[in-house]
DNA sequence: CAACTATATGTCAGAACTGACATGGGGTCA
DNA sequence: TGACCCCATGTCAGTTCTGACATATAGTTG
């Protein structure tokens, strides 16, 4: 939905902490790019640990190497459904998924 | 996915605390599942502490009742991402469902 | 009783997502 | 250099999800 937003988004490729409003991005909207970015930064951190690549991780899911690399850019065409999957088929438990949506994410250092 | 598994989880509704394998679950189908749950539970709690029906959260949402009914009913059609979603438009912030996920399930009393 | 409100459930066309494929770039090694 | 890796990005046909609609059940009110 709304791809307008989404382009702009995707465009921009963050550089500091907050996620927020440098966009123009509602409270809502950014809480959700917000969880869906620490889901992806969760997901490419579960894979590195586990020693996988990308082609590895995708043959595991039955998904692709495209797709996971998509995951884990934040690509807007992927779901949280899919992170969330994804993450659990790596042994998170959900536990450690909630985790992952409230880890603050540390500002760059300049 | 896997409709079979869908159709008999629904199917039998239900009763006690843990989600888990009374079905021949695997762990990892098990994780989702209990997740989907948690944010089903978590938006019912919050829609009706917020004093709204299912019709008015539907159009705060651009969405419609009966979406809204089968999302609370766990219904395997809706998706995490929709899930979220809502919770978001209602206010809840990625800490508020990192929370929802984590809060464990109270077993019924009997 | 009818009328109304709130919720549940089934269906389906259209929208959104997904896996697969192609391709490009950056590294490493001999 | 060529032969491998690993990852990023674009595209698209096939699958899945979604909103809308119809309809049903239950509770309330007059």
């Amino acid at each position: 939905m709304d791809n307008v937003k989404r382009a702009k988004l995707k465009a921009s490729g963050w550089t500091i902490g907050s996620t927020q409003d440098f966009l123009g991005l509602s409270a809502e909207e950014a809480a959700l790019v917000e969880l869906r970015l620490a889901l992806s930064r969760s997901l490419r951190t579960w894979r590195t640990r586990r020693g996988l690549s990308q082609v590895e991780l995708a043959k595991r899911l039955k998904s692709s190497q495209s797709r996971i690399a998509k995951m884990e850019a934040g690509d807007p065409s992927v779901s949280v459904d899919l992170l969330v999957r994804s993450l659990i088929a790596m042994g998170a438990t959900p536990r450690d998924i909630a985790q992952a949506i409230v880890q603050p994410r540390r500002a760059l250092a300049v």
